[in-house]
DNA sequence: GTCTATAGCCCGATAGAC
DNA sequence: GTCTATCGGGCTATAGAC
């Protein structure tokens, strides 16, 4: 009851990882199969026998990559009651994965994704955004956010905490992000309180 | 005179401007001649003749793209003189230009110019962006934004303004940024005032 | 399943008429 | 200055041996 292709020796997992950062760092268009190829050490014959071709796998990477960061917003969600705190979780995790899995978080921020999917959603219409949209519509009537719009105290919340990743990564910000978290988050979260 | 290549026609111009709506569309990469010639109405030996090739075309448009925000915003500076209030302008700016010059606004915002230069700036390394981190520090020692390191607090402000933008561009946001700039700016500021 | 070699296509840039 | 037609290069995807 295995699945017919099986990858011994993870050379699909290498694709993936490779192309995702090459997706990243050149766009979708500039990324050859030569180039992918050189990066991940595995052939063009391997790589066609475990993706139909090369935008099938820019949307394998995009699927996962969503789902992945869903389902760790999800966990780290549990253990949070109150809005700051959910919100604080939001961006922790922005923080962390900077860090840890800089390939999925430049991803997530710089992905072009209408690049090889025409007609797909913006990633900010997918789960993870809709649920700090719902985070902050329950805030307000619990009456920890001020009131008004819900979507405009998201979008200020989110680019408050998003926009330091996004100069991080481009280098034009210095400090690392765990060193200045508190104040971002402090600033974030004095943007939209009560 | 004169420079030594007429453009009659505005022939330049309106390559200029169907290739920069292009390239912030599809990506410098997923442009191609014919697809200029197609949107300007020019024809490709006419390009040519005006552009020694498509790099030297891109690296045009992103010089008089910067610089025509840079004016804009230096002469909308002029009758502020707080830093709230110099604040402002940048953001009403980004505001009336995401409406007037969507083009130019979704430029500045997603343009990828490492595709076509690899070693330049990134934007937010740029005058108009040095101007903001100034009007920041400036309003610490004024004492009218709240004490800390002034590049995070310019990052704050910024990412709270930008971001409702980009998204008003991905149609996430519905309402026009004109109806909701005045809360948008509020946030912004609360996030940073002293 | 995996490799190398290559077919077939499309693009950027040019040539040469007007 | 402007056009159309075309060349050479580099790409994706496949063919066929192992």
């Amino acid at each position: 009851m295995r699945r017919y292709k099986i990858d011994s020796q993870g050379k699909r997992a290498r694709v993936v990882k490779a192309a995702r950062r090459l997706f990243v760092e050149k766009g979708y268009h500039s990324v050859t199969i030569p180039d992918i190829v050189a990066a991940s050490g595995v052939s063009t014959g391997a790589i066609y026998n475990y993706f139909a071709n090369k935008e099938s796998l820019a949307r394998y990477i995009h699927e996962r990559t969503l789902a992945d960061f869903q389902e760790m917003f999800e966990q780290r969600l549990e253990s949070r009651s109150s809005t700051c705190e959910k919100l604080r979780a939001f961006a922790e995790l922005v923080f962390d994965l900077a860090e840890s899995e800089p390939d999925m978080m430049e991803y997530l921020l710089f992905m072009r994704h209408c690049e090889f999917m025409q007609n797909a959603a913006p990633i900010c219409f997918t789960e993870p955004f809709q649920l700090i949209r719902q985070i902050v519509a329950e805030g307000i009537e619990k009456g920890e956010v001020k009131p008004g719009d819900f979507f405009i105290s998201a979008v200020s919340y989110t680019g408050a905490i998003l926009r330091p990743v996004e100069l991080r990564f481009r280098c034009v910000l210095e400090k690392p992000l765990h060193d200045i978290a508190e104040e971002l988050i402090a600033n974030a979260w004095a943007a939209i309180k009560a």
